[in-house]
DNA sequence: GTGGTCTAGACCACT
DNA sequence: GTGGTCTAGACCACC
C-alpha cells in the first residue's frame, strides 16, 4: 500500500497516516488480519521518524482498527472493526456540521451535496484492489 | 446570535468562531448585509482575547464571508457568498474523505451515511430563525 | 501535591505519574476544577522529561480524569469523573484476579483479603488533606 | 489444565503463564506435588517459544510455587506454598492501591468494591475442579 | 506562557 | 527482530 504524505499540510503527519490506513481498510486494500509494516520499516520507507509512525499506530490501536501483536508486529484487527458507537457518532456529526454549513453558504443544494458524498463513498469502496 | 465555545475542544477557538458564524449564515440567522459585533464587543461578550476574534474575522474576510469596513464595522457580505470554487472543492473533498472512510470501516452503508448528511443539512437549514 | 517516583520500578514513569494523580483525586487532595502544573514545570520539578509528563497527562485526558484547557493548562475534570463503564470493569477484574489468586495461594483467607482492601480504601480516602 | 493466552494483551506472555498457573493452584485444580508439563511439551502445546515457558517456570520457582527437579521434572511445591511475607505484602499493596484509587474516582463505594473482590475470590476458589 | 508535533538517538523487555 | 520507554532539543500554533 502506498502512503502519500503532504509535509506542508496543516494536518499532523501521524493523522495523515491514520487517515490513509483507515481509507486502506475501507477500500478493502487492507484486509482484516493482514500485517502492517513494522514501525521502523514504515518510518524509513516514507522518510519520517519512527515515533511519528508509532503515534499513528497507537491511535489506530486505541480506536480498535489494528492489533499490536507482541513480537508478531502490527495487524489489521482480524475480528471486527470498531462499531458505530455513540461517541464516534457525535464526533462524526461534529466534523460534518461545519463542512455542510460551508457548502450551503457556497450554494450547494442538498442534492448536490449528497451526490458529492456519494461519489467519495464510491471512490473509496470501488478503488481498484489490484493496484497497490 | 449565541456563540457556543468549547474550551476543551481540540479545535482552536478562532476556528470554532469561524464555524459558528458560517453556520449562522447557512441557517439564515445571519443575513447578507447584517452587521456583526465589533471585535472588541464580541471578545468581551464571550470572554476571549481580542486577537482571537480578530483572527476569526480575518479568516472570514479572506474567504469572502464578511466585509470589514473602517467605519461601518463588520457586516456579512451583502453581495454574494463565496462560490463553489475549485480550491474549495478540493479542500472539502479532502475533509470529507477520511470521515467517509471511517464511517465505512465502522459499518455504515452508503444509504445510512447519506441520511446522516441529509439530517445535518436539514438541521442547519431548518434551524428556527426566530430563536437567537 | 507531592509526587513520589521510583526510577527503579518496573512500572513506566508515566504510569506511576498517572497512578499518583488518580490517587490524589481519589483522596480528595486534588479537587474537580483544580489546576495541575504545566507539563514543563512538573517535568522540571520532578526531574524528568516533559514528554514523559505529557504522556501521562494525555492518558489521563483520554480516560476522562483531566481536561486540557487550551492555554489555560491542565485541570482536574470539573464536571464528572469517568464512570464505572463495562470496559473499565473488565480491566479492573482482570487486574484484580491474579492478585487475589496469589493471595489465596499464600494463605490469605477471604476475610483477611477483604480487610486488606478495606484498609487500603480507608488509607486513600482518609489521607489527611491538610498535609500536602 | 487449559492455558488461555491473549497475544494482544499488554502483559508479557510469560507473565500470563505465571498468573494462570498461580490461579490453577489457588483454585485447587493444581495440587501440591502434582507434576507440570515439561518446558518443551508445554511450549509446543500452546504454541509459544521454549524460552517463554522457561522464564515463567523460573519465576514460579523463585517465588516458591514450584520445584524444578533435574529428573522428576516440574512439580507444584509439595511442602508448602510461599508465605505471606513482608516483601510480598508490600508488592500486593502497591498493586492494589492504584486499582482501589481508580475505583474510588469512578464512584465505587467501599461496599461495592469489597463485593467485587469477594466475588472474584469465590470465582477462583469455587471453580469447578472437575473441568480441566 | 501553554500544549502539540517532529526529530534523533538510546536502552530495554519480550520472543 | 519487535514495540515500549525515556531523554533531548527544536519549532509551531494558540492565546
Amino acid at each position: 500500500m502506498i502512503i502519500q504524505l503532504d509535509m506542508q499540510s496543516e494536518l499532523p503527519i501521524y493523522t495523515q497516516l491514520v487517515n490513509q490506513i483507515i481509507e486502506g481498510i475501507a477500500s478493502g486494500r487492507l484486509k482484516p488480519g493482514e500485517p502492517l509494516p513494522s514501525v521502523r520499516s514504515l518510518a524509513s520507507d516514507i522518510g519520517i521518524n519512527l515515533h511519528t509512525v508509532n503515534k499513528a499506530y497507537t491511535q489506530l490501536k486505541q480506536d480498535g482498527f489494528i492489533h499490536i501483536h507482541r513480537q508478531k508486529g502490527v495487524v489489521i484487527n482480524p475480528d471486527q472493526m470498531p462499531g458505530f458507537t455513540e461517541p464516534y457518532k457525535n464526533k462524526m456529526r461534529g466534523e460534518l456540521k461545519p463542512i455542510v454549513a460551508e457548502a450551503i453558504c457556497r450554494g450547494k443544494s442538498q442534492e448536490q451535496l449528497l451526490q458529492e458524498v456519494e461519489q467519495i463513498y464510491r471512490e473509496i469502496v470501488h478503488t481498484d484492489k489490484e493496484i497497490e
